[in-house]
DNA sequence: GTCTATACACGGATAGAC
DNA sequence: GTCTATCCGTGTATAGAC
């Protein structure tokens, strides 16, 4: 993704072979898939639409993938990795549970609306588009993603600071922050990525006092 | 919709003609269809999946919905009505502004969750699949929906009750409330639709104290 | 690694008989 | 109001030249 290619994080990633670099072609398609499938949806994005969006001829397309399912696949899988490891990070940056949770929402709200907006915004509404296999194999990447969650929200309710299950509030902070993404404008409006943080700590009764 | 058929709010919904009788030709389809989409998702689902499904071949639908587009716009718009209807009513019977609140929960939760969901989530779903101009009408719909949430959700701000802003804490919800279809399941395990309702009463800050 | 050309199946929608 | 038959466009994927 070639927005972020300075971030280190990404850069390392690129070098463990475990995301596409966003300059070469396997990383370019990715990305316009992404913005694509997002935008028409899976189903309706044709194997033309890929192509032309690159600049190539639908043909070509399967030297380099051979079904579009796999092209779905591989933006999803490559989303996953890149967040996964965003967020890592951006946990152990902070201390206290209730920073770690706010860093987390942050980094979260960044990932969706953010630049690999279009992908994770796939990740939630093409999942169904995804064969069973494939999606078993997304769900294990997953698991990584969510036991950051969960370790720092279980941490939380052990100081009596969460007002409900931390499996819930996870599960619900889960759709209330993809959400987001069909209505979170930040460019017309005040409300920066900061501001739209504090009010989700707000609403979770975790304001800063 | 067959299952809900003695409800009382359904019955005068029928009369007046804005939702059509489950037990109707036209009716039993929107059932089916409303199923199917969201199993399969819109695209995915033909014209003879959805004749099939009431045991008629393709070619006859075309003599109940002029597209297939439009057998998609009619179980967003008569969801949108019978859900507004039961919305209303269940804001009605509540006192306060928090069990106003949390009797909107708990209908949208149902509604999400029960035999209505399969609806609920085209709805949510299935939305970019609608044309533009269909997309407009439905809109409309759901404004008459959202107020019923905003005016509560103002009066709760104006208590000092609310850890933030209305407008902002509707959206949250929206997401978190429609996010449940894909993990909640009553049958198996022990949180029941009002345990569930607690929760999110508890997570944001509104707990029976 | 990309091109052109095309196979081949499937999907939405229509026509006209009953 | 449902049937059968069918049109016709579109979509995925392949073949083989360059």
């Amino acid at each position: 993704m070639a927005f972020v290619n300075q971030n280190p994080i990404l850069q390392s990633l690129i070098a463990e072979q475990l995301v596409s670099d966003p300059s070469s072609a396997r990383g370019r398609l990715l990305n316009e898939a992404a913005r694509l499938f997002r935008d028409k949806g899976y189903e309706r994005t044709t194997v033309r639409d890929l192509a032309a969006a690159v600049g190539i001829q639908s043909g070509s397309l399967f030297h380099h993938f051979r079904t579009k399912e796999e092209i779905l696949k591989a933006v999803m899988v490559e989303t996953i990795r890149l967040n996964t490891a965003l967020m890592q990070a951006a946990a152990d940056q902070a201390d206290s549970a209730r920073e770690k949770l706010r860093a987390l929402i942050r980094a979260e709200l960044e990932s969706i609306n953010g630049q690999t907006g279009e992908a994770m915004a796939v990740l939630v509404y093409e999942w169904r588009s995804l064969s069973e296999s494939s999606q078993a194999e997304v769900l294990e990447l997953r698991d990584i993603y969510e036991n950051l969650w969960l370790s720092t929200l279980q941490q939380l309710s052990k100081e009596h600071q969460l007002g409900a299950d931390p499996f819930i509030t996870r599960r619900m902070l889960t759709g209330a922050l993809s959400w987001t993404v069909t209505w979170y404008r930040p460019e017309r409006g005040g409300l920066t990525l900061d501001g739209l943080t504090d009010q989700v700590m707000a609403m979770l009764g975790l304001a800063q006092c």
